[in-house]
DNA sequence: TGTACATCAGTGAACGCGCGTTCACTGATGTAC
DNA sequence: TGTACATCAGTGAACGCGCGTTCACTGATGTAC
């Protein structure tokens, strides 16, 4: 990183720098990321690879700044989900599991090579605290979410379980974009009737 | 691949290919996948690079090959376990799903960059189905055990649930490998009787 | 037990290629007057 | 509304490097007699 990376002043700018970040996306799920290359990446989105230098310090600002607009797209799902379900207490929320898990997996749809962007946010050495830095953001707001509804269990204790769930939530997402031999809906169904028994259990405890 | 690879002939040959294997797995989790390369393998290993091609037809056959011996591994845990518990009908392989969690997380920790093999095989285009296959295969064997003690469930519907509950074990063991916010035994134990409610939820839908 | 010899394991040197990145630059955009 | 000008966006050419892989070879191993 030669210079500092501003943030875009003009239009084209930012439209620019979304179109490398889609580019990269198609090229991950194509490509892999041992093979995808700053180069490739500049090429596909019909620049030279300078060009790229003036958004994304190095290879591995691009692979984060990828990941990243994709988890904060999954933060909004999840926002909107606890702005409509978190009142009506933990019942609430465990009913809706499902809810959430199918308006997660169409953002993960929506974005061209989701899988492979969450994949190389695993996979890499660079990159992995991105990951674990939102799924612990996530339990995060999960924990902010059900603490008041649970009074009788303190946070510490709690934190774990959520944690736990929002992985599972997650693989199984993933694994729904590669394992052609079940149907997609009949799992998420099961996933969340699951969480949605560990969630009640939590409640059951209390009394 | 130039020449077809033939399998080790001498003693020297077999250890020089595991040590091989062990090297990229240490390299694997050193590196990452986007960064490992076959000379650092060899030199790692003491050899010179052209040594590497007598055991591997290129640079993907040593991960895959990688992935396997660990698959095996596991593999050979699930078969201890089934042939320990299944005979004791779904109830007992419920209540010790646990155990399964623990030594299969024994074989990762023993394994030279367990993880970062698991998530090589998650991360790249050219490897996915060495992944796929195994947790299918894991998958068949759980069902062939399950499936004499559910007369009343065909096939066709406990294969999904009994990947989705493979895939969400494996998701478990992976995680405990990066977040260090939680009590592994609390986690695993947690995931254990998750798993053990949704199996038993199988019986209990048949009465 | 010793040795000749066939086979197997590993080497030394080299290849073409595409990588990530930098430089000094030109062309495009938007704004002040 | 027109234009001069400062700033921003993107270019052309090039770099050193390590990659994956191949070749013809030498040294090590094990076995038949």
């Amino acid at each position: 990183m030669s210079v500092a990376v501003r943030s875009p002043q003009q239009d084209r700018a930012r439209r620019t720098r979304a179109r490398l970040l889609d580019v990269a996306g198609e090229l991950l799920a194509e490509a892999g990321i041992e093979r995808i290359s700053t180069n490739m990446i500049a090429a596909r989105a019909g620049l030279t690879p300078p060009a790229l230098y003036r958004y994304f310090g190095d290879k591995y600002a691009v692979l984060e700044a990828l990941g990243r607009r994709l988890m904060e797209r999954q933060n909004a799902v999840l926002d909107a989900w606890l702005a409509r379900h978190a009142p009506g207490g933990i019942a609430s929320m465990a009913d809706h599991i499902g809810d959430l898990l199918s308006r997660n997996a169409a953002v993960t749809r929506a974005e061209p090579g989701a899988v492979w962007i969450l994949r190389a946010l695993h996979a890499s050495p660079q990159l992995v605290h991105v990951r674990l830095e939102s799924h612990r953001h996530v339990t995060d707001r999960l924990v902010d979410a059900c603490a008041p509804h649970l009074p009788g269990i303190d946070r510490k204790s709690l934190w774990p379980r959520l944690r736990l769930a929002v992985e599972i939530g997650f693989a199984a997402d993933e694994m729904l974009c590669e394992e052609d031999r079940i149907p997609a809906d009949a799992v998420r169904a099961e996933t969340a009737s699951m969480l949605r028994a560990a969630l009640l259990d939590l409640t059951a405890r209390l009394s």
